[in-house]
DNA sequence: AATCGGCTCAACCGCTATTGT
DNA sequence: GACAATAGCGGTTGAGCCGAT
């Protein structure tokens, strides 16, 4: 496939950003919403490539992202959802509104890892390492069975918000997100997550089996009950 | 006060998926 | 259907900060 350089090499400004091309960009979105984020650097007179200034965007700029230290809650459902997600980053910051899945993947690797593997816990399978107290293997066949259900759900869900997605392609539903959204994160995680949080009737078209591809990391609205439920353990 | 090492996190890079022609 | 352009994801890097020595 003919794909584009990450950027352009030609005189385009990389490393981190100024308060001035910070400004330059949120002036333009504010005006003109992103559009095309090729197109966009030159329109908002940024030496930035489109991808530049499209990550600045979803991971600093945008005015719906909480920043900040993660809370106890903010922590454990990361832990869960990373057991039962794996390293889907996107994935997980849709069930984190207001936090990046940058910022998650950030917290996981300098925070959470550690601490599981202090606890003798494997960050990747979220099983003991060794064999810990008894105490700690019920807990575990707990949250396994938990997971391993949920993981089922998970799959069959991809796979009906995949065809429900085609169906909106042919027939557009009216958008009702009304708070700080803006123009531009109709295709971010949490805009996704708020979108499709109407849409929960796709459960009821679950297939019994699934291989949602990898790269369709987008769109994961969990019902409520059943996500409270799974982060009870 | 200097410097060393560990930690954090913004940003980059390379890749795949999706969309348009 | 083939190809090109664009968007998005996850892994990795490196500059800057901070505490220990």
């Amino acid at each position: 496939m003919g794909r584009s350089p990450y950027c352009d090499s030609s005189g385009l400004k990389k490393g981190p950003w100024t308060p001035e091309e910070d400004h330059k960009l949120l002036a333009y979105i504010h005006q003109h919403g992103h559009g095309s984020w090729r197109a966009l650097p030159s329109k908002a007179g940024l030496e930035r490539c489109g991808k530049s200034c499209r990550l600045r965007w979803t991971n600093y700029l945008r005015p719906d992202i909480k920043r900040g230290k993660f809370s106890l809650q903010e922590e454990q459902a990361i832990e869960q959802l990373h057991a039962l997600l794996g390293n889907r980053w996107s994935a997980i910051a849709t069930h984190l509104p207001k936090r990046t899945d940058n910022e998650i993947k950030n917290y996981w690797n300098t925070h959470l890892k550690k601490k599981l593997i202090k606890m003798g816990i494997d960050p990747i399978t979220h099983k003991p390492t060794k064999n810990n107290n008894e105490e700690m293997k019920v807990k575990n066949n707990i949250n396994n069975s938990t997971l391993s259900h949920m993981a089922q759900w998970e799959t069959a869900r991809l796979e009906a918000e995949e065809r429900l997605a085609r169906q909106h392609k042919i027939q557009p539903i009216p958008s009702s997100s009304g708070g700080v959204e803006s123009p531009t994160t109709s295709s971010t995680a949490t805009g996704n997550c708020q979108h499709l949080a109407g849409e929960r009737g796709v459960a009821d078209d679950l297939p019994s089996s699934g291989s949602g591809s990898a790269g369709e990391s987008k769109n994961y609205g969990w019902p409520d009950t059943i996500l409270g439920e799974f982060l009870r353990f």
